[in-house]
DNA sequence: TATTAAGCGAGACGGTACGTCACGTCTTAGG
DNA sequence: CCTAAGACGTGACGTACCGTCTCGCTTAATA
């Protein structure tokens, strides 16, 4: 009775079609303006079809959102600037468009209210925070970075004012950006060693 | 016919019903559940009202949250950490609470989609900016950052981390990051006079 | 204090002006879209002016009709068929216009609910029956109707076919139709007299 | 695409739900208090359900009125009193009741405003006047009324008075007046024929 | 002449209902 | 058991009108 291979198996191609319309309306209309019925018309699919594999409609904005957003690997240069650097270039590309800067608030505010949402919004944002922890690891391992740095708040340096540009401000976010934030958060963060925890 | 003092006056005390009343409602049921005509039943007003006043749902937001949240004067004691430190103690205790953090993420989503909010979200910003804008202007007065720092990019490495793990990260806020973060920063400003850019 | 000679005293203007408006916008937009706020626009006067002198929107249009449909004398020119044609010619220049179709019915309901309207229609009813039942009174004391004759219902059936195609059939009323219509009351009415009783 | 098997099928049980929702309320609180809302909860119903059959308050009303009025069969006794009787006896129980009294008048306003209700109600209003059209028909036949007899005028002579007195003048509508009604009409048709049209 | 009380146009007020829309679920026929 | 289509109950939306209530200003009769 509850064999899961009786019946007709769910068509693989409907997850992947749902994803599509949903990136495209979000592009079209806006999130806000964005509707289960309208990604169920343009995927062609029924609006059950989309509740049998995301459970509200901020799950499934989350999964259109991480599909569009690809996993960037960790660079070893030898150097933390070039790593730097190279993290930095993907960025650029992925995240600054229109539709992901308006997305990420809607998936923060979704994810504090909605604890499935919630989970799978940290999952992703662990996982996106790892290579760059990688990088800055290696670094302190050469002796790039002090032993004893705070290579959370390293972190949160190095990523949040391009964020806070994207979200907040609306303010420049360039290569010559990019190369002063990174020539500041690691000269502070080296200076640390020698000066700030005396 | 347009004359201004034509007609009933708009009474002077609804505003300040409604946000509060507004404020109120975010606190108990939280922003996604916050309904115009609860906020209108308990302002005790009608809805029409609101919408005198307000545009939108998220017009009325933003004023409630701007409302909520008094805007800092810059300190001037003389020294740039210190100013620093002044500047971000009352930020922990006005916008740390679990309103502001959802808040805000949704202010940021309205103001992409809705121009009116949009305008009334980049005035409250640039305001905000602003004192500590002025305290590193001073600060490069005194010689305590170089010349040609740039002081957004400055403002943005000390503000951005804490929103950053206000909104995204949940991470830490407490006195000692603010030290750490104040301190690595500074370091990384002021090496920036005389290695970085040579 | 309570002198009503005291204070500005009313202008007598705003009522005629009132009822014409209100006359006005029932013909362009039909009744069930009158707003009082159109009336007060259209009559340049204020909402508060109307309610001083009507308590409700169906209290206005009852007077705005009555104002608008003039009152009959009973004509006397010795024959019974020729007094109802002189009742019958101007009811068809006056109360046959479309916005009196569309009065009619919504007064009949008014009155059924607002007891205050109800009296002021009863009194209307009352007053447009008068000069048909002086005629008919008249006609008995002829001998042109029987004396047992009973004039309230010949008196309906002489109205109410009317009114009926107006309000419920939109059937055909014309001269011929009232002289036809005539002929056969006054000969059922007066055949009455020696056989129908019997 | 259109095709009407798609999809799930309107639950046939809600339009009589609803229909029997609003007559009840139109008892209870009168024609005018009636509001969409009530009758959604009291037939246990969204709104939009309600919408999807009717397109407005109006086209529900007189759908709920049609639904509460029997449509009578011309009966055929084999003379012309006695079948205008047996005619007039239902009336009496199906119309003369409150609800049916406030509701009539509101129908034909809303027809004049509503073209849509306007087409319902024509059709409501000629299915009413087909039995006793057939009963005059089958009386001409039969030589009771000439055969040059404007029917449309006998049949708005006998059924005008009794509406009349519903929705007019709130006149006594009893056996005994029914029964001189169709005397003085009979008597004045059939008169016709020999004397008027001389 | 100054006061005063009510009427005036304008329009904001608290309510209430409107008709629409989107949510997430449910119910068909068919694959 | 899945699918597309679409109806379902729920509940918020923003608008429109109701009849009332201020405003600042006339407009006479009273003092």
């Amino acid at each position: 009775m509850n064999d899961p291979r009786r019946g007709r198996p769910r068509d693989e191609s409907c997850g992947p079609a749902i994803l599509a319309a949903a990136i495209e309306l979000v592009g079209e209309v806006g999130i806000a303006a964005l509707t289960m019925d309208a990604v169920a018309a343009r995927a062609g699919v029924g609006k059950a079809t989309i509740y049998r594999r995301w459970s509200s409609k901020e799950a499934l904005m989350l999964d259109a959102w991480k599909s569009a957003v690809q996993k960037p690997d960790a660079p070893d240069t030898g150097s933390l600037r070039e790593d730097l650097r190279v993290l930095f270039a993907p960025h650029d590309q992925q995240l600054s468009g229109e539709t992901m800067q308006r997305i990420f608030p809607q998936m923060i505010a979704a994810a504090k209210v909605n604890p499935e949402v919630g989970e799978a919004y940290r999952e992703f944002i662990a996982e996106r925070r790892r290579p760059m922890r990688t990088v800055l690891e290696r670094a302190v391992g050469r002796g790039d970075l002090p032993a004893d740095s705070d290579l959370d708040l390293v972190h949160d340096l190095l990523v949040a004012p391009i964020l806070y540009r994207w979200m907040v401000s609306d303010g420049v976010v360039d290569d010559d950006v990019i190369e002063r934030l990174i020539a500041i958060v690691v000269a502070g963060a080296t200076s640390n060693l020698t000066t700030a925890r005396r």
